[in-house]
DNA sequence: AGAATAGTGTCTTTCAGACATTATGTT
DNA sequence: AACATAATGTCTGAAAGACACTATTCT
């Protein structure tokens, strides 16, 4: 078949679709946006947002589109990136369907809205998500990317994705306590945070929000890279 | 749309490929294989080995034929993971191509021998690699590989891959010198392996390959993840 | 004997976890 | 004054890096 005419009818179609895991912490509890599928299949179902990928669109770009459509959120409001990719033969009933799956990060998103193929769409504690019968494969997306979520915590200085500038240690210390579902001593974790290499940058100001000491402001460093690590366990 | 027959002809065709990075150790350097294209487009270039994924095959599936067809390696002797997904919309030009990239780490693996479509297969340290003009977006692929498969041996026990049961600590060292292209004290080393959670597993024979003091001999551990983890940096 | 590699031990520094104490605001 | 949260400090143990030294083979 060398120096033939190429003819893209041999090789199978398939489907793209960007499907997104968006997490947001609200009222301290770490939460996912998932919508209510008003088309069959699964009618009726929670699922996570996402949808077909163009044909003339890089499947990032999709991630991004569909993020916009789905949830309201632009570019600037997340931190995006890829999480998996999830390509079983059965996975839609339709038809063959490859499904790019994005992990998004964001401050304080806004309320959700149904939108086009969607009865409603809705911001669930990730706890009872997970409780949730999902349409497709979802719950193992989700439950990829909230453990890719809960790794990148430790090694990455992702959690300040979670809040918005300035912000406090105990801002960011709630962040890790939501992801993780844990609690972190305050004393130890201000000092992990506070002297790893450029994770925090100081603003000179400082804020009282609810009852105690007021407490410094920051804004995030220069690394994207956390050092040293803050972990998990022991 | 809703409750409407759903219409597949309405959704984009994707073609879906599988391409393989697949590390291994030849004469103490990290290799990489690569084929040379016997066909348009990029032909005579080098390339990762890959092809099409079939349309009632599972994409990780399709991972493991790609690597038996282009590398006669099996399911047994390799450690597969997903890589990431490759889709700008321009990256084949022939059509819209979305390609999901496996990393394949194996010991020792087999002389290449040219394929279906392959002018020829041969097997490169990953610095030669880096150095020659790839096809398609394949010096992304291959770059992200090596760091991933860089990061990984930091903290997984995936180095284990790289050696044939039993081997020694000394022959473990080398895996890490290897891939991460940096000289490391033996006697730490030796320390931090052997005292790693179920890391190792002393078979309690020793060998002498090579001058020098016999060395004990180990096989494979328990554990995937390694605690605490062996770091590059400081 | 000498070379080569394996394996143990020691010292110092960094960092984690536990927890006391002081600082500074609100009610 | 009581309370709450912020911030600093202290102690102990785990683990890393540097490197001396011993062990056991081959040539």
């Amino acid at each position: 078949m060398a120096k033939q005419t190429y003819d893209a009818s041999k090789y199978p179609p398939f489907a793209v679709t960007a499907d997104l895991v968006i997490f947001t912490l609200r009222e301290g509890r770490l939460c996912v946006l998932l919508i209510q599928r008003g088309a069959p299949p699964f009618e009726g179902k929670w699922a996570l947002p996402g949808g077909f990928t163009h044909v003339d669109e890089d499947i990032e770009e999709s991630a991004y589109r569909e993020l916009a459509e789905e949830a309201g959120v632009g570019e600037g409001d997340v931190v995006l990136e890829q999480l998996r990719t999830y390509g079983a033969p059965d996975r839609d009933p339709r038809m063959r369907v490859v499904s790019v799956a994005w992990l998004a990060l964001g401050a304080d998103l806004p309320e959700a809205r149904a939108g086009s193929d969607a009865a409603d769409a809705k911001w669930f504690a990730v706890d009872e998500a997970l409780d949730l019968d999902l349409a497709f494969d979802h719950q193992q997306i989700l439950t990829d990317g909230l453990e890719r979520a809960r790794s990148k915590l430790e090694y990455s200085t992702v959690a300040t994705a979670f809040v918005r500038e300035p912000f406090t240690v105990g801002e960011l210390r709630a962040v890790y306590e939501a992801v993780w579902g844990t609690t972190i001593d305050p004393r130890n974790f201000h000092r992990k945070v506070t002297t790893a290499g450029n994770f925090l940058v100081e603003t000179g100001e400082r804020t009282a929000r609810g009852g105690g000491r007021p407490a410094r402001l920051y804004v995030k460093g220069l690394t994207s890279q956390l050092h040293p690590a803050v972990l998990r366990r022991g």
